[in-house]
DNA sequence: GGAATGACATTTA
DNA sequence: CTAAATGCCATTC
């Protein structure tokens, strides 16, 4: 199994309105290739099989997205993530894989 | 096999 | 506190 195959599959346990960070991601995995974990996103294979707008930077910041980071926004507020100046509460959203 | 790239994070100014 | 520079991992050219 590729690394970013990996990230997906963790990908797919965030709970709806929920949000996590890569750096979270990447420790999931015992690993510190956060900037893989994005660049597994930005390939991304399975757009439509995970949920990789759930991802965020440390900070709750939004870095990024494949599709804009725009169209990242809406679907977060969707699920019910408040946004606020592009960036995230992870107070209120944040969402650890705790193993 | 080596160099370049990116949806990051952390440290320093 | 905000902004800029440096380091990092895996993947891709």
């Amino acid at each position: 199994m590729d690394f970013n195959q990996k990230c997906y599959d963790l990908l797919i346990l965030i709970p709806k309105g929920k949000v996590t960070t890569y750096k979270e991601i990447a420790r999931a995995l015992n690993s510190k290739a956060y900037r893989a974990v994005g660049n597994a996103m930005n390939k991304n294979e399975n757009a439509p099989k995970v949920p990789c707008h759930r991802v965020v930077g440390s900070n709750g910041n939004l870095v990024g997205y494949a599709y804009g980071i725009e169209n990242k926004i809406k679907l977060l507020e969707k699920e019910g993530v408040k946004i606020i100046n592009n960036k995230i509460d992870l107070k209120k959203y944040f969402f650890s894989f705790n193993k």
